[in-house]
DNA sequence: CGTTCTTTTGATAGCTCTCAAGTCGCGTGG
DNA sequence: CCACGCGACTTGAGAGCTATCAAAAGAACG
């Protein structure tokens, strides 16, 4: 297993009138357009804005830190890791995209990146051009709405992560969150494939990748989850959630 | 000096016409007002919408955790503590708020705060109800993309808080953070008060109060501040700057 | 099938926390 | 005005968690 392959997603066409713009169901812009009622022609301006790119190899940027903001993009394959560097050269892995997710928002601030984002292995993309977005938004009220969400989720998302857990329970957490994730994208539930190499996580988790990679033994021995390289089956979930919760907030 | 007192806000009036509502220039904001230059009538509607409530008592609550979200609030004189509580009943601060910054923009995403915020001294605000304002930012463009920038910037900070940096470099990245940004509030530079306990420095942090305790000596022993319980002479900006670059990024 | 990166495992050191006690500061009440 | 009391802050000693260093085993890739 080299690679790992997504199954299809589901889409559904946004009319039929022959126009090929597809949007993915798992897609979080799809509650705007489902939950508060696009019309057609918003509709339709949404299908030009977006764009279709991809795929990105393992390894390759999809944007770098520094360059200038044009664009959000909701991973539509794939899986993303955004990261920084700061002044001593030290890397910060600010977190994992999976398919539905969307990365680019902390640039809208100084109009550039202020982190790298990398694909960690095959990656589609929509990219949706901020600026029309915006303009697209004052029209819109759900689009806007459902922006203003997606960010004050982001906030937070990285205020929670900045909390202070023991290691056991911030890689609890981030297994068990992980997971759910992955449900989500429509994968089977209690079993996954990690995209990530544990110095990834460790990094992620502000913990040194032997403390992960002692954590994983643990969690092994516990019966907590049972590890093939980068495969994991979970199978007792409670059991990581209360060790999560015994620790991780919310 | 039992008690805070900020130097009067400079304010501006908005129109000519007798109205009475006004805005602090060193609200987050006057940005919006000003640089995308809003017009007569959308200005109108920012000030029907805004509301100036306060004063509240050190300890008041300005919102609980749970509340349905209403509001978005800017600080207008004093500092706000917000806060989380986890399932196991331990605190964890988010964030110290001054005079021109705004809180509430994690409740966005469920409608309610995720949080508590508590004034940690005499404290003013200005409230804007939240849905008013995202319908005002469908009419007034820079408005919104104010809005989108002021979330943006917050979850960048956000994700910086949670790097992983040593006790040292974080303290003195605090110390040198919150001294600018009350320079901005128009602080005299070089000193300042704290306005909250050693302990929510410390939690903020991620840090045990001893600790924080402990550095403050290591640091005055530098000869990088000068401790007067609350109150903080920092004749070595560049020298705190320096410890706190040298760990801490951006 | 060697090379390289990832992961694991062990031993050790160190940073920070916890526990404990004492000091200081400040508001309150005598 | 001073004494008291309570909370905030400081300081010390020791423990614990996690990092670091080192090395070997394993997996991926050409």
């Amino acid at each position: 297993m080299s690679r790992v392959v997504y199954p299809a997603i589901a889409r559904w066409r946004a009319t039929d009138d022959g126009d090929a713009a597809h949007f993915c169901s798992t897609c979080a812009f799809s509650r705007a357009c489902h939950a508060h009622g696009m019309d057609k022609s918003a509709l339709r301006d949404l299908h030009l804005l977006v764009e279709h790119v991809g795929p990105f190899e393992p390894g390759q940027n999809v944007f770098r830190a520094g360059d200038r903001f044009e664009a959000i993009a909701a991973v539509r394959e794939g899986t993303v890791k955004t990261w920084r560097v700061d002044r001593e050269g030290r890397e910060q892995v600010l977190g994992f995209h999976l398919p539905g997710e969307i990365i680019g928002l902390s640039a809208i601030e100084n109009e550039r990146y202020p982190c790298n984002a990398v694909a960690l292995d095959l990656v589609q993309l929509c990219r949706f051009s901020f600026p029309r977005m915006a303009v697209l938004a004052t029209r819109v009220p759900g689009l806007q709405k459902e922006l203003f969400r997606l960010m004050s989720r982001d906030i937070g998302h990285a205020e929670r992560l900045a909390a202070d857990y023991p290691a056991d329970a911030r890689l609890a957490h981030f297994l068990v969150d992980h997971a759910q994730r992955l449900v989500r994208c429509g994968f089977p539930p209690g079993r996954m494939r990690l995209a990530m190499p544990r110095s990834d996580i460790a990094n992620y988790l502000r913990l040194a990748p032997e403390t992960v990679s002692r954590l994983f033994r643990r969690f092994r021995d516990a019966g907590l989850i049972r590890v093939h390289g980068r495969n994991l089956d979970l199978p007792d979930l409670p059991g990581l959630e209360r060790l999560a919760a015994t620790a991780l907030g919310n």
